[in-house]
DNA sequence: ATTTTCAAT
């Protein structure tokens, strides 16, 4: 991924009308040592309505690539992504019904942005339902710098915080919280 | 005090 691409879709104090989400796997074995397979690793991006054919949420492209690798179902996989807004409703759910139906895969997703805008569902309780089966938090300074040198083609240039990085991480994250620790809806 | 959202005006 190019700076510019990162820096626009993953600052969290831009708003852009797309998604970017990075996902790289490690295998665990029995003493939970993590063994990266980066053959696996890389990015997708949704297909927006300004593009031919039928619009496509970035989360979907993501569980196609994971089917498509067919992951030892007798290993065990940490997935992890970065993702610049937080699933929707709908995303939310089939990633959740895909975790039910692979146990053999863990999933973590780090999220830039919290998107809120209703679809077939509330995105809170859609973030609930996820919650339960996977990781999900906001990301923070640390989270952003290693989304930076895993994924940024960054020609050896460190990892620059922007103005506001950390306030902003931290409103979402307290914002994201509450939404997790309701009760109802 | 603080919009904007995988768009649609």
């Amino acid at each position: 991924m190019d700076e510019n691409t990162f820096t626009e879709n993953f600052n969290n104090q831009r708003w852009p009308s797309k998604t970017f989400l990075c996902y790289m796997v490690e295998r665990l074995d029995d003493e939970n040592t993590a063994t990266p397979l980066d053959e696996h690793k890389g990015f997708v991006r949704n297909k927006g309505r300004d593009e031919p054919g039928e619009p496509c949420h970035a989360e979907l492209y993501f569980l196609e690539q994971i089917r498509s690798w067919n992951l030892d179902r007798n290993q065990h996989y940490r997935l992890t992504c970065f993702i610049s807004w937080t699933p929707c409703y709908n995303c939310a759910q089939k990633l959740t019904t895909f975790l039910e139906e692979n146990h053999h895969i863990s999933l973590h997703i780090f999220a830039s942005r919290i998107y809120t805008v209703d679809d077939s569902g509330s995105h809170q309780s859609g973030l609930r339902a996820l919650q339960v089966r996977a990781g999900i938090t906001i990301m923070t300074s640390k989270d952003f710098e290693r989304c930076w040198v895993t994924f940024v083609d960054h020609k050896e240039k460190p990892f620059q915080p922007w103005e506001g990085l950390e306030v902003k991480s931290k409103k979402l994250c307290e914002e994201l919280q509450a939404i997790l620790r309701a009760q109802q809806n």
